[in-house]
DNA sequence: ATATCATATTGACAACAGTCGATACGTTCG
DNA sequence: CGAACGTATCGACTGTTGTCAATATGATAT
């Protein structure tokens, strides 16, 4: 499925203003379900960080210590989360961060830090 | 016990500027864990939009659906990660928000969100 | 085409987490 | 004191998740 451009996209109405429904919370949840394991948070720092945003996952299953299969499954995860963006270049898979990802789920938490444009309406367009 | 002031500290160094250590992802994945699970966010939710910004656990079991010793859980867990605050008046529990913890999440994941002193956004791109 | 390399998928297992019923603890009130 | 009430803990069950070995898939080069 297409995600949207650029558009910093706020997950879920924000958490703190108002009740919010069993929907978005559970929608907020498995955003934050596929940030909350050391190992996805170490794959997510070091693709940051490296030179050009994007990193080749041959590079990252030494550095966290497991598996290849387990940090492809880790990938696959944070990239259907909608957290890292996948790039197939020749044989190797470059992955980089999808930034408002992060920022969207950084305002639907704590929406006084983060001012969002956008992010106070329900339905923002 | 002790609450943080208004300090906004980051709980870890943020994910996107360096590779962090794997002590550092343990400490925020477990907070973060904390947080990705639907019916803690619908607490949190509710006691942060509470009138006084606190709620009582008697008024909490009705809205998430869940029984009295699950909802207890939640917030004991949310007690234990740090994200709220107890306060026993007579027989009844109450809880608020620490509001610091949920900045320093988000400056901890997205630091150019939520400009932190001594956080500067290198905005590379 | 065949070999080689990088990545994804499968299957299985162990550990963890969410849930509830039953029960214990602690406070308030009669 | 004892009853009533709110809350926490315990024990058990179930579903989910992280992990790896083995294998499959796909792409490149020889």
């Amino acid at each position: 499925m297409d995600r949207s451009p650029e558009t910093t996209e706020p997950c879920c109405p924000p958490v703190l203003a108002a009740p919010i429904g069993v929907d978005d919370a559970a929608t907020l949840a498995a955003v934050l379900k596929s940030l909350a394991d050391p190992v996805r948070l170490q794959l997510l720092s070091i693709i940051a960080s490296s030179p050009e945003g994007e990193a080749c996952a041959c590079d990252l299953a030494g550095p966290v210590g497991r598996s290849q299969p387990t940090v492809s499954h880790h990938l696959t995860q944070l990239v259907h989360a909608g957290i890292l963006e996948r790039a197939q270049r020749g044989k190797w898979a470059w992955f980089r961060l999808d930034q408002g990802a992060l920022a969207a789920v950084c305002a639907a938490l704590d929406p006084s830090c983060c001012p969002t444009p956008g992010a106070r309406s329900t339905t923002a367009s």
